[in-house]
DNA sequence: TATGAATGAGGCTTCATTCAT
DNA sequence: GATGAATGAAGCCTCATTCAT
């Protein structure tokens, strides 16, 4: 009873993972404990709070999302058009992978009210996640109309989450991606 | 204390109303019971749970979106032009007045694990919603572009309600809302 | 279910009996409803919180000893010197027949930081206390001095009653009365 | 963390005057290893439970009172006068300074019932307290007065100090050491 | 129909304590 | 000696639900 069971990380990992399948309010501590092969009072050793946990989650996507999705629209001896296709083929990856929606997004809904020092921290991430695509598609469309275009793109990907949720089926994510992508395309058809 | 006669109805749209701006498992019978002006025991003459309590409230939103916002869809003696114009409209007036987001989209994140029969319900109101858009694309874009555009304009919608629930900003869905009726307008430029 | 086992009053007076005999903190809602032949859950039928209980029963038994003890001393039709005697009797006979010292000055001592709200209470009780007490001697020694030996009269009750719960032995409580009527008595030797 | 390295002493001392300022159920090793630069673990080198802390506190403050305030009173080439007087001036100066009352009168209504062991300790704290105002007092009272008079002298003492914590105003202290002394002033008035 | 009373189950959190390093 | 990790037990409180009136 003094060896790691687990990381601080992976507990926060794992409070995400099941916020994001079950909720927040259907995810007990118990059931983190559980999960992570700890007793109840143990979870307590590494966060204050269930609260805690909850914002930590946020912070621990956030940062993936900064480290691992939207860092190449930043590589600028890249295309956009590439960064934009590399961009989206992620995001594609990440939400095609996991079940049960976007974390942050369901966060959001349900948590919102209830703990307000998350508002600021989820909208962060939007924000940068519209921020990002903006970046890629300001040249083309300028600065208003990409900061909207972007927008709309992370509330189709949002959408399109809650979709797969519901009838188990990944083309709307899929969908999305390529529409996003065509963005920069050549021009035609899609919509 | 209160002997305030409500109907059934009322009891559930009151209900739903909180489902929708709290959250499932953040309102409680009691919140629901004190919103009616009833004691919590009287909730139960109308109702035998608080999960039926969330399966009557989307039955009942379902209808409503029904009569109210799907129907003119199939009023064959418009054009379909005229008629998604309609339906557009309304849906977007429905959502801009209404804050919290979706009921069902909402209850479709939070309860859909916990409660499975509600899972039928809910799929049921999007693939009607998808239908209704979807009957008024197929003479344009055929049978299967149809309902990936309608299931897309879907998706768009909750996502955009959800954006304006974070960010308080209705421009989203009124955007969401002239995409639609873009698919059958004239000529080009929306995506 | 749906007898009246207690009312509201017994489960006050039954709190404060276990808060005076055990402390506060080692008083749980556990023990109070076994106390009431209540379920813990039930204790809550009848109060928000253990914190309000501990100010139900500070109230209760300040207005137990305004009705009981201190009333006596506004009969202005009795003498000053009958007055005291009866107060004093009454008071010595009120901590003489209950073990366990003093609910307020216990709960003042445990309390007070963890629950500001009490402070006021608990005051307003002693203040209560020291004017009564004052009230009588007023005549005899001035306005500042009979506040005076009315303060000391009640800390010394308090210091009595501490010592009877120490050393089980009411002679204390018993000294303590008979110098607070000396106050007023022909003249001699008791301090 | 902190690698202060501490006395045993210190560690009690500073429990003692946390469960003084605190209460005893309000104090946690916590709190005793944080005020101590230690962690919570190593609390437990220096004691084997939160019991003892309290124990050896009571022990602590006893050995204090023997060698700081009632040594005087067994200087028998001073005169009971003198005596009393330096005596009642170091109480009077001890208790003015310390915030929080008398930790061991605290903990006597505190933990009496829930540590017995402590029960005997106390008592014999304020035994040698009451002794040593009686051993000064026995000429001019005889023995049993003496006693009753030193039983009073260190109850309005305790009380004092209660009224002091909840008053925050140190005059009743004083005007308590100042009515010892006049138990062998020259002549009357002081009761 | 309406509701006051009651409750089992469960949720979050604290805490004293142990133990391997 | 010092401490991070772990935990059983317990505490406060909420809640959906039942039932007698």
């Amino acid at each position: 009873m003094g060896m790691k069971k687990i990381s601080k990380d992976e507990l926060i990992s794992t409070s995400g993972h099941l916020f994001r399948i079950n909720g927040y309010h259907n995810t007990s501590i118990s059931d983190i404990a559980a999960e992570c092969g700890l007793s109840k009072a143990s979870v307590y050793h590494y966060t204050p709070s269930k609260h805690a946990l909850a914002e930590a989650a946020i912070k621990q996507l956030h940062q993936y999302f900064k480290e691992n999705i939207s860092a190449v629209v930043y590589q600028e001896h890249l295309s956009e058009y590439d960064r934009l296709v590399k961009f989206s083929d992620a995001l594609e990856k990440f939400y095609t992978q996991r079940e049960g929606g976007c974390l942050i997004g369901n966060l959001a809904l349900e948590v919102t009210d209830i703990i307000p020092e998350l508002e600021k921290l989820i909208k962060n991430y939007f924000t940068d996640w519209i921020s990002a695509i903006a970046h890629l598609l300001k040249k083309k469309f300028g600065h208003d109309r990409a900061k909207q275009l972007a927008e709309d793109a992370v509330l189709q990907f949002q959408g399109a989450v809650m979709m797969r949720r519901l009838y188990k089926d990944v083309a709307p994510i899929t969908r999305q991606s390529r529409k996003l992508i065509a963005l920069l395309g050549d021009d035609s058809s899609v919509n």
